[in-house]
DNA sequence: TAATATGTAACCCAAAAGGTTACATACGTC
DNA sequence: GACGTATGTAACCTTTTGGGTTACATATTA
């Protein structure tokens, strides 16, 4: 598994550095647009909001993208989250290696865009 | 992107075919392992609540997993639940192609297992 | 039979999403 | 300078949900 060194990027930026700015509208227009409310939008564009499913459904639809990009950023940036909020999950014991299935990492443990 | 036919497979279902059978343990005793309430992970095994980030990481360490491993299917559970939800924001009007950058579709929209 | 495991409900607390309203600030244009 | 708009943010409300404890009825097993 790959280590999170740096604060992954949050979905907000990524709102606002390749749409809200490139477009030139306004965060009150592009949340009418979504059929949130602006404060909705905006918390999330200052970092102080989540995008939830229904969320992502919207800016998919909006900005022709898939609900997994905007989510799988703001899974990224909640364990990121959580690792720096508490190591208690370091203290389980793990099961004995040699009698697990293993089940290898699923891949975009990061903010991974194919071109 | 990739439809979701059928219902996704839920976490909980996972913890329980390939790890709480195979070893043949309690609930109550993985939950203690787990550092959790029987509660709590007898609510995500009979699939009434989520995993989360920080349940993700006890998870990742108990079983040698990736925490992304089960955020993802959690991820895709949700998902495959707004939608089911409501269809509103297929009302978006999204915004005119051409004056988009194009993001393509991250992988494992699905649950995607390496070998 | 006795002990344990389990699903579930009740109850408590805390967090968080999302909405509305309101306000001070900033940045325009006229 | 004055007015309108955009924005961040706070306050307030509702609903949902995670997680813990306790309790209880029903399996299940030793």
């Amino acid at each position: 598994m790959r280590k999170m060194i740096r604060r992954p990027t949050h979905p907000g930026n990524i709102i606002k550095k390749d749409y809200l700015l490139p477009l030139s509208i306004t965060i009150k227009d592009m949340a009418a647009t979504l059929g949130v409310s602006r404060k909705t939008l905006s918390k999330i564009i200052n970092e102080r909001g989540a995008v939830t499913p229904h969320m992502a459904l919207r800016l998919s639809r909006a900005f022709d993208t898939t609900p997994d990009f905007w989510l799988n950023l703001q899974k990224n940036f909640d364990l990121w989250q959580a690792k720096k909020e508490s190591q208690e999950w370091e203290k389980v014991r793990p099961f004995p290696k040699n009698l697990l299935h293993h089940y290898n990492s699923t891949p975009n443990s990061e903010h991974i865009i194919q071109d």
